[in-house]
DNA sequence: ACGTTTTAGTAAAACGTTTTAGTTGACTAA
DNA sequence: TTAGTCAACTAAAACGTTTTACTAAAACGT
């Protein structure tokens, strides 16, 4: 299938394997200016590229890079990947795609295959079920960069949104708004850092304002079993929200659903603003307010800052913060003074 | 980083490396049944793995494959990949995903890329203009299946959607609710049989209920320029049509925008069915009525095509058809009977 | 008992690069 | 003149598999 190979340009131009294969990697001060050029002519005339398998063998370097997310099938998810894969185009990298549906099981297989794969770094957006494992392999060298997701422990580089700013901001419009009791709605936050972070940035707000923390308006959501209390109940509570400020997209749409369903409009009812952006809203009944993140820079970043730790393995590790910015729509509006008499 | 190779199991095993490779090709007829177990012992122990590269090399098979979309991002893409994907992992092969943006000269590079990388076999969206370029590969022996898109021309092997029974199947659906003068908007479909074949089961169905054909309601759009006559424009023309039925997700969203835009009421108004499903119109004003794909199966059927054909050189080639159904949601009605006295 | 076939295995030559350790001849410095 | 330096190259040993051609021993048929 594929002929020409290195020996074929050597004889071509007169010189030895050694010398094209320096030619190859830029390596030209190993020869004379004419040679070089010989070399450059025999290459072009053959139509030679290398074999990477060959390649591979000897430099175990595969110009290639895994990615370990939840589902590539994601809005956000999707553009990090688009982000990470036009950055590695651009260097001549590939990007092996690696979904886990988030099962830590699935991760730590992908993250197995991926070493076994021998790719020169992998780029992850990790479950926390696996901190270990991960450690394991940047100990053996391999280089790691996480993206959306912190955890407690002692990982370096990451990639991913400045969420306390994000939800100070988010939090911040929906006070200047008017409201007060905020229902802050999220997933389990234990050793999630990123969460965590979202959870600091709505008190800072909170603090600014000098509103009172009402621990009835932390709310909470699994992905497997939903909302611990239902919205309605929420509503109906003493400490009724005024809005909903949710935690990310899976949470937001099944509150939206909740609420369609038990007929509480919004933004008149209530207010609604969500983490993550969420695609062809300008359909929506109620065009909803979000926090948008930038999926694509922060797979570019990410991209980038891992080819940087490839190409320098004791380049010094960091934490690069993208800013999100909360795009106005239509779900949160001022709430109605009703009923506090 | 790797260290335990061939060698170090066949030593611990007491055969010869050429032993413990047949054991790893699963040709253990060469060998008794105790030295069978002996080597996986030893692999067992050894926790070894084979090296790829070395592999790749002799055998000049990569167990990986190319996939070439237009955008992993959009919503029925994202699903292929997935299916293609999951299949891919589950028959260990990877897939290196190139996105082309819809531009065929990235597509040509793309093709290039992969056949350098020496893929095993290729899974393409393909624009139609580089058929020349893809017939080359397959000459080459190449394994190539096309997905979603059918193009004039000799190629034989793809999975798509049933598209002109689906159309077929929409505009009937359309009829039955009453509507006579159904806008088909389409891209430019030269060349691009699958969607003619759409246009084919719109007059299938048209003819079927005795409706004259009429060429000013098959409007075109294109993806740098939008709509050849405006969405206005066409509702006031002599023959201004009571549905429209869009041919991609694309075409659907903005004429969507252009009615809500020109306070048209969907479907008061007019009725819309597109082409593809749309993620959460359970939240949309309208919920519009669509006919909805398979792409995770095609992903799938693909992938599974193409592992065949790649373990198999001289299958018989196939050309493979998903159903599609006509999802009813809220934004197509009867027409109101209005002004035709 | 003899030739033949089968079974269970092996040695060694690839595969196409990269890289180390040289070699060669010309030039330089004293 | 002689050693030393330098520029421009090269030979050959890896890298870790697969595979071809081969062999020794056992089993078989007559």
């Amino acid at each position: 299938m594929q002929k020409v190979k290195l020996a074929d340009v050597a004889r071509l131009a007169k010189v030895s394997n050694s010398t094209v294969s320096q030619y190859i990697n830029g390596r030209f001060d190993y020869m004379s200016k004419e040679t070089e050029l010989r070399v450059r002519a025999a290459i072009k005339e053959l139509n030679y590229t290398p074999n990477r398998f060959a390649q591979g063998l000897k430099t175990t370097k595969t110009k290639t890079i895994g990615v370990i997310v939840r589902d590539i099938t994601g809005f956000d998810t999707s553009r990090t990947i688009r982000g990470v894969d036009d950055f590695c185009k651009k260097a001549n990298y590939n990007a092996l795609i690696y979904n886990t549906d988030f099962d830590p099981e699935v991760e730590a297989k992908s993250l197995e295959a991926l070493f076994q794969l021998q790719v020169d770094g992998i780029i992850i957006a990790s479950s926390g079920k696996n901190n270990g494992l991960i450690e394991e392999y940047i100990h053996k060298g391999l280089p790691i960069v996480h993206v959306q997701l912190e955890h407690d422990g002692s990982e370096k580089n990451l990639v991913l949104s400045d969420y306390r700013k994000a939800a100070f901001d988010a939090t911040d419009y929906l006070i200047k708004l008017g409201h007060e009791r905020i229902c802050f709605v999220t997933q389990e936050y234990q050793n999630v850092k990123s969460r965590n972070e979202r959870y600091l940035g709505y008190t800072d707000a909170l603090e600014k304002h000098g509103i009172q923390y009402n621990e009835a308006l932390v709310q909470y959501w699994q992905r497997e079993t939903g909302f611990e209390h239902s919205p309605k109940a929420i509503l109906q509570s003493d400490a009724a929200p005024t809005a909903f400020f949710t935690q990310h997209l899976a949470i937001t749409t099944e509150l939206l659903a909740h609420l369609n369903q038990e007929g509480v409009s919004v933004p008149d009812d209530v207010s609604l603003l969500g983490f993550d952006d969420i695609p062809m809203t300008e359909f929506f009944k109620v065009p909803v307010t979000v926090v948008k993140q930038e999926p694509y820079i922060i797979g570019k970043e990410a991209a980038q800052l891992l080819l940087e730790l490839i190409e320098d393995k004791d380049r010094h590790s960091q934490k690069i913060m993208i800013s999100c910015s909360v795009t106005q729509r239509e779900s949160c509006a001022s709430p109605k003074k009703k009923g506090r008499q």
